[in-house]
This record gives structure tokens, C-alpha cells and sequence, in this order.
RNA sequence: GGGUCGGUGGCAGAGCGGUCAAUUGCAUCAGACUGUAAAUCUGACGACAUUAGUCUACGGCGGUUCAAAUCCGUCCCGGCCCA
């Protein structure tokens, strides 16, 4: 039972077919790589992140660079985290680094120490400064193993908090005299942990949100992680969630995912993904490998629901991983891949790429992770092509 | 030749009477990573059994002591200083 859809949207920098990935480029660049290493494996969209952004360089050096485009002369479609997830995941980590209240969070720099407030109003902002394609509201992520009155809460407080984002949107939108074709398109954030009938209120509360500030959401993301407090992936509520945001609208799963997760969510009418596994798996030396015998064997891929350990790794999945530091690779003078055409595998062999991670070059990290984003974007464009 | 300091597990280097199979770092072996406080983090790392436990180990040999990597004697080896 697939719900995958096929959709194009046009931003101010560049059209986008779903599904796309998008890799995190969180501090304005992907850590390691340059824009040509991402463009050259074929991934076009970018995340950049607020609030990473706001503390460095600073809203004042983005503005005078005339936004994060030029800043980081990466002139494709690129969409801004709000920086919720950060600043709540700082805090839920360490109670001392800020406070939450309902009107806005107050946190400490984790490097200087020093003090800052963000509000949606600020957060939507920002991301007007930073002249993205694509913004997303503040929102209020609880971690899922918070109880469900908490989750409630947090529910409840996201959609307050997407009434002001969407309200500070459209002020900015008639301040700055953008119109449908420079605008970025905005999101809001499904809030509702495992539980359905939280998420259906989420979605319910930001659509009459959307109704009474007279402006639809271009897009609806998933918000918190999309693994159960015991790392299970959230089927039931993923599908679930995908299934109440209206058709016309943009699905994000954010921050989804492995790639059987997100061939997964594709199915079920995901459009969206941003993800540091592939590049940060890739510096820490873990390498994807297509499965060689057929095409990405989605269509009679059978997923094993309920198991944590997915097995996926066994014969029957369409890739395969390798820890290219382990001994075997050392003297394993085979490309990390034969059939896939990276500057890697092109270039370098398995033993050559083991030498790199063990005198710990960042030649090794930057290879792997372009390695990894191309196996990303190969995987894309197979689902695009479905 | 005289004096002096030292020889510890793959390496570096703690420990200086019992709680030491021995702190720590590196190296090694494996694992984790999901809107990036992540070039990070976790575990293993004498042998065999692998729960318990048993053995062999802090240069060699011999002592003191209930007990020694730790104290004493001696031998071997190395650094530095003086002749």
C-alpha cells in the first residue's frame, strides 16, 4: 500500500522534483565538503540551520553578505531549519543552559557562554535574513519518551508558537514586498510523539492556524525523531501523520533517516529528507554500498515492521554497509563500490581509504562522505523515477 | 675506573609494602551514529576458562615480610656527570 506521489516546486533558486534529500549543511557549509563535492554527487537542496547561524557568524555578517546564499556562494534551493530543535535539545540535555517559558526560550551559547532569546517572531526573522528557499517554524520538540500530558503540551505550544511564526510571515512577506515567486515557502512542524491522536491534533490546530491568519502552509513537517524511545521506527505514526496532512501540501520528515527509512516514508507519502547520517557516518568511516544485483528493489522489498534490527543488512537489502576502518580493508585493493562512479571509487581502492581513516587525514572523512551523498542521490532519483 | 639516576604490559609513562593483572595516553580490535554541541562517542585490550575462577607477569637471581612492581643484597643492561 504506497501512498508515493511525484511533485515539483519551484523556489526562487531552482526547481526541486520529489522525493529529494537534503543533506545538513548545518553551519552553512556540509562539514568537510566544498558546494562542487555536493553538486558533483548529485544533490542539489541544502539545509542550513538558524539557530547555528545566529550564534556564527552572526545575523549581522549574513545580512552584509547579502544573505547565505552568497555567504556561502551556494546559489541552489536551500531551506532553514528554525533552530527549535537545537535549542530544546540543549536545553532538555542540560536544564542549566536555558529556560523555556511560553513566550519564548532564553538559552546560553554552549562556546561563549553568552546569553540569547529566541522567539518564533525572531526565528522566522532570521530566516528571512538568511534569504533561504524554504523556512520552518519554531516549534517546541519534546523528546519522545516524555509523558504524554508533557508531549501534550508541547503539541499545544507548537501550534501557538506557528500562529505567530505564519502571523511574523506574512508581515515580513508585505515589509520586504515579496511576492508567490520570491517568497519562501514555509512549513510548520507536526508535534505528537508515538501518540496518533496527538499528531492529528497538531495537524488539525495548524490547519485551523493556517485558516485564521488567511495563509495555507506550503509544507507540514515531522517533527521530533521518527525512532520510538527504544530506536524502533515509527510506523504506525509516520503513515499515520503522513495521512492527515492535506494532499496539496508538502510532507518533510525531518531528520529521516537510514536509507530504509526513507524509502519507507517515501511510500507512504513523505516528499521531503534532511539527514546527517550519510555525511556523518561517512567521516566516522562507515561506507553505504549499492546492493549489486538489481535496481534499489523497492517495489518488492519486503520491510520487517516491527523488528528494531531491521536486518536489512542481510542479502536481501538493497545496500550494505562497511566500517572501512576494520582490518580486512587493509590490504582490499577493490574500489568501495565498483559500480558506483564517486570521485572515490572512481579513484581510490578500499585499502588506499582504510590507510586515510588510520592516520586519521581528513581526506579519508571528505571522500566517504561524498561517497555516501551520491549513494544518497542515486537512491533519490530511483524513487523520483518510480 | 668513580659517582649518580633508572630498567613496568605493543609503545610512552604512572604506581614505590597489602584495596595491582597494575592509573593514564597512544596504538590495536570491534561497535554506535537519524530536523549535527559528533574529524565524535562506547566497549574490549596478559593467557586460559570467559558467570565464577585459575595461572604467568613490573630486567635476572636470591633475601626480608603473614604479604613485594614497591624494601634489602647481588648480577646484567641503559642514561647522565666526574676522571
Amino acid at each position: 500500500m504506497s501512498n508515493f506521489r511525484h511533485k515539483k516546486i519551484v523556489t526562487k533558486s531552482g526547481v526541486l522534483k520529489t522525493p529529494f534529500f537534503m543533506p545538513d549543511a548545518t553551519r552553512a557549509l556540509v562539514k568537510f565538503l566544498n558546494n562542487d563535492d555536493v553538486k558533483k554527487s548529485g544533490i542539489v537542496p541544502m539545509v542550513v540551520n538558524t539557530y547555528h547561524l545566529f550564534l556564527q557568524p552572526g545575523m549581522e555578517t549574513i545580512k552584509k553578505a547579502g544573505g547565505v546564499h552568497k555567504f556561502m556562494n551556494y546559489h541552489k534551493p536551500l531551506l532553514s531549519d528554525s533552530g527549535g530543535y537545537q535549542v530544546f535539545s540543549l536545553i532538555h540535555k542540560n536544564p542549566n543552559m536555558g529556560k523555556i517559558t511560553d513566550n519564548e526560550v532564553i538559552f546560553r551559547s554552549p562556546t561563549s557562554g553568552e546569553k540569547h532569546i529566541i522567539t518564533p517572531e525572531k526565528s522566522i526573522q532570521i530566516q528571512f535574513d538568511l534569504g533561504v528557499d524554504m523556512i520552518v517554524c519554531f516549534d517546541d520538540p519534546p523528546p519522545n519518551n516524555y509523558s504524554k500530558e508533557k508531549i501534550s503540551k508541547a503539541v499545544e505550544r507548537t501550534i501557538r508558537w506557528a500562529k505567530r511564526c505564519l502571523i511574523e510571515y506574512n508581515k515580513q512577506i508585505k515589509k520586504r514586498k515579496l511576492d508567490d515567486k520570491t517568497r519562501p515557502f514555509i512549513f510548520s512542524v507536526v508535534q505528537g510523539g508515538e501518540y496518533v491522536d496527538l499528531r492529528k491534533r497538531c495537524i488539525d490546530g495548524l490547519i485551523e492556524v493556517s485558516n485564521e491568519v488567511g495563509r495555507d502552509w506550503d509544507g507540514y513537517g515531522f517533527g521530533a525523531r521518527h525512532v520510538d524511545s527504544e530506536g524502533k521506527f515509527m510506523e504506525k505514526i509516520l503513515r499515520a501523520t503522513a495521512s492527515f496532512i492535506p494532499e496539496k501540501s508538502l510532507r518533510f520528515a525531518l531528520g529521516v533517516g537510514n536509507p530504509e527509512d526513507i524509502v519507507r516514508c517515501y511510500q507512504m507519502g513523505w516528499d521531503m529528507f534532511d539527514c546527517v547520517i550519510p555525511t556523518r557516518e561517512g567521516r566516522h568511516g562507515r561506507l553505504f554500498i549499492r546492493n549489486k544485483q538489481s535496481k534499489f528493489p523497492i517495489s518488492n522489498f519486503q520491510f520487517p515492521n516491527k523488528s528494531k534490527n531491521l536486518n536489512l543488512k542481510s542479502k536481501k537489502s538493497f545496500y550494505e554497509t562497511v566500517s572501512i576502518r576494520n582490518n580486512k580493508f587493509k590490504n582490499d585493493f577493490k574500489p568501495v563500490d565498483k559500480n558506483c562512479d564517486c570521485e572515490l571509487c572512481k579513484n581510490h581502492t578500499r585499502a588506499y581509504l582504510n590507510h586515510l581513516f588510520r592516520i586519521g587525514d581528513p581526506l579519508g572523512m571528505r571522500l566517504a562522505a561524498i561517497h555516501n551523498l551520491k549513494f544518497y542521490a542515486k537512491l533519490m532519483k530511483e524513487l523520483q523515477e518510480m
